[in-house]
DNA sequence: TAGGTCTATACGGTTATGCGAATACAGTGA
DNA sequence: TCACTGTATTCGCATAACCGTATAGACCTA
């Protein structure tokens, strides 16, 4: 029953569905998200550690990179649940768009796209300057 | 996206899973849900106000009684998750014991059974004699 | 070891959610 | 109208959740 109510607190935030909607394509590292999504990264960090914590996603380091994935189970209500998830995403255009955000990022390089500069690397001047 | 959003919000407590339950098995006045939930009437009726806000519980009145039920829909995300619901449902012992409450209660005569007196009938002397 | 990159956490503040107790409201029937 | 029943709402409070900013941690490379 905790697990259940855990699973659906962990879904009741439209930042951590537009997430998990991400992660039904595929394994994804911090930044990837990041981009879709055009959240500041401690915001996409949180989201996927209270994902973790629900038990519905897992994670790797490889490098210094870490990399989400769906706690993808053989059977079980969270099957189940992932399953609902990709059927009710379909309507969802906001969800759509991003996949499709997403695609594009992943074809020009993923992490390493030229256009996007990773949150540690944006110009420090600027915002000091804006302060 | 939204609606999505506040279909899980509304799933996010076991108070709230506990009456969903019990609302799949027919329509329910407040008081039997008070019943089997062991809860107090307005902890009861806050929650399903918060179902019916979200818009997974529809209300009606009939004399001074109000009845809840589902909001079932013909098709849509939300048909398919009260199936997912009814379905998560049976791995949880906690919910088939609210269950087999209910249908005891209903068979001893709904919100008129004997052993048990509603919120507002409960004897107010005790109460002050214990403050 | 030093500096750079990616990610996580701590801090402070705002809003949402939960509860019990008390009270208000709506309908019924004498 | 009055008393009663069933339900909703208000109040006060505690806790959880969310956010941005700043900082810490882990890993790589040189």
């Amino acid at each position: 029953m905790k697990e259940l109510e855990q699973y659906f607190k962990a879904l009741a935030d439209v930042n951590r569905l537009r997430i998990l909607n991400l992660l039904l394509h595929g394994e994804l590292c911090v930044c990837d998200i990041q981009f879709v999504l055009e959240a500041s990264q401690p915001n996409v960090s949180r989201h996927l550690s209270y994902l973790k914590n629900s038990g519905l996603v897992l994670d790797r380091r490889d490098g210094f990179r870490i990399y989400y994935r769906l706690a993808q189970p053989k059977q079980g209500a969270k099957k189940r649940l992932f399953e609902f998830l990709q059927d009710a995403y379909k309507n969802e255009e906001e969800l759509q768009a991003d996949t499709r955000r997403l695609k594009e990022a992943i074809q020009a390089g993923s992490c390493t796209r030229s256009e996007w500069r990773p949150y540690s690397a944006l110009p420090k001047t600027t915002t000091s300057s804006r302060v």
